[in-house]
DNA sequence: TAGATTGTTAATCGATTAACAATC
DNA sequence: TAGATTGTTAATCGATTAACAATC
């Protein structure tokens, strides 16, 4: 049984076989499918095939085993997929398993929704500390000027900025000092990454209503 | 002067010429032009090149050249592109000059943190109400119930939905039916479109932070 | 075993890049 | 005019789809 030898192992990509490295395409995709997995087993469905899973998902068969296969051999022939298995092992892909602790650094609407999110409210990664003036109810909170002093006690691995805009590049280099390796940028500003280990993500909130207004306006042409 | 032409008319594409329907991916980077060109605006900087606005953004002038023409003849042989000029194109493209209107039904952080991005502060989109049992400080505020009487009086294109889960199908038809044309749904619920005018954009949340694990992740396999 | 469905290879399709004539 | 830079066409590259042998 293939898929048994390797449930051990965190990261098991390319073991023996040669795989195909993922484009950015598949693994913008790979929330997607989690999120799918998610709810087939909310829904209670423990078995799926890639063809019924296309057709939820509205994309092709082809697709979502090319995406899989570069991960590893998650399926077996006649069978398709075991939900679970599968949810677990992009679980895992997607670094759900690692551990990660955040700290959130300025507390705003953006940090107080991030952290209902299921990413937050499944403990896939942990809330550690807020570092802001006001403080959320169930988190400890320290003043920004203790950033450098307490955030190498915390252990925290990503932090969420969410400070005002023209103080994000500053508190950057401070966060890479401290050990920070991931952050997820809600500010306006642009920032360059301080050293290499470091990751970034820019996120762009009203993306989605933008390209919601372009849509309305080109839908409305094809009438 | 072939700029002066194209100022008038609202929406010109195709007037003589025949232009490539832009692809997905293109569309999908236009909010991205329209926030650099914005802070180009903001820095002073009136005119620019493909290939100096590229190596900002970190793509190929090939790339943005081609972008454009999808939608007109922006700039201009040996000049570059005006940077107003291409800035009040691309927002018209992106439908932030038809006045729509947005009502807010359900009233969360996710709802707050929209209403203080860009867009609503700009005044590309107005806020016109919330339907909800607590009100935010400065929008006319009604109860869920009254969604049916009230909406149609608004004269909202825009629904930003921030129900429970279990609710959304519901009020999505009650949209459909007062007028809304375009849906942005930040609850979990998978909605499907009740009629073929409405356009949705679903809203994860979390997909930038998972994203980010992931590469945290596959940047230690580099190492 | 027979039926189903995978993982993978080859074929198609689309998007990005390079190059250049047109022209400001 | 000469230099610069566009819009566009052709060439390259990458991603998606179709097909099928392997196999549960």
């Amino acid at each position: 049984m293939k898929r048994i030898d390797q449930v051990e192992g965190t990261f098991d990509r390319d073991k023996e076989k040669k795989r195909a490295t993922p484009s950015d395409a598949t693994v913008r995709r790979l929330p997607r499918y989690y999120r799918y997995l998610s709810r087939l087993l909310d829904d209670g469905i423990l078995r799926i095939s890639s063809s019924r899973l296309a057709t939820r998902m509205g994309v092709t068969a082809s697709q979502i085993r090319q995406d899989f296969s570069c991960f590893g051999d998650f399926g077996q022939q006649g069978y398709g997929y075991n939900v679970r298995y599968l949810y677990n092992k992009i679980s895992r892909i997607l670094g759900m398993k690692d551990g990660h602790r955040a700290v959130f650094i300025g507390w705003n609407d953006s940090a107080h929704a991030l952290l209902s999110s299921p990413t937050f409210a499944n403990g896939d990664i942990t809330p550690v500390a807020v570092f802001a003036e006001v403080s959320p109810r169930d988190l400890p909170c320290y003043p920004l000027q203790d950033l450098r002093e307490v955030l190498p006690r915390l252990d925290a691995t990503i932090a969420v900025l969410n400070t005002a805009p023209a103080s994000a590049q500053d508190v950057l280099s401070v966060l890479a000092d401290c050990g920070i390796r991931g952050v997820l940028n809600y500010t306006t500003a642009h920032l360059t990454t301080p050293n290499t280990g470091m990751t970034i993500q820019n996120v762009y909130l009203d993306d989605p209503c933008l390209l919601l207004c372009y849509q309305m306006g080109s839908r409305a042409c094809e009438d």
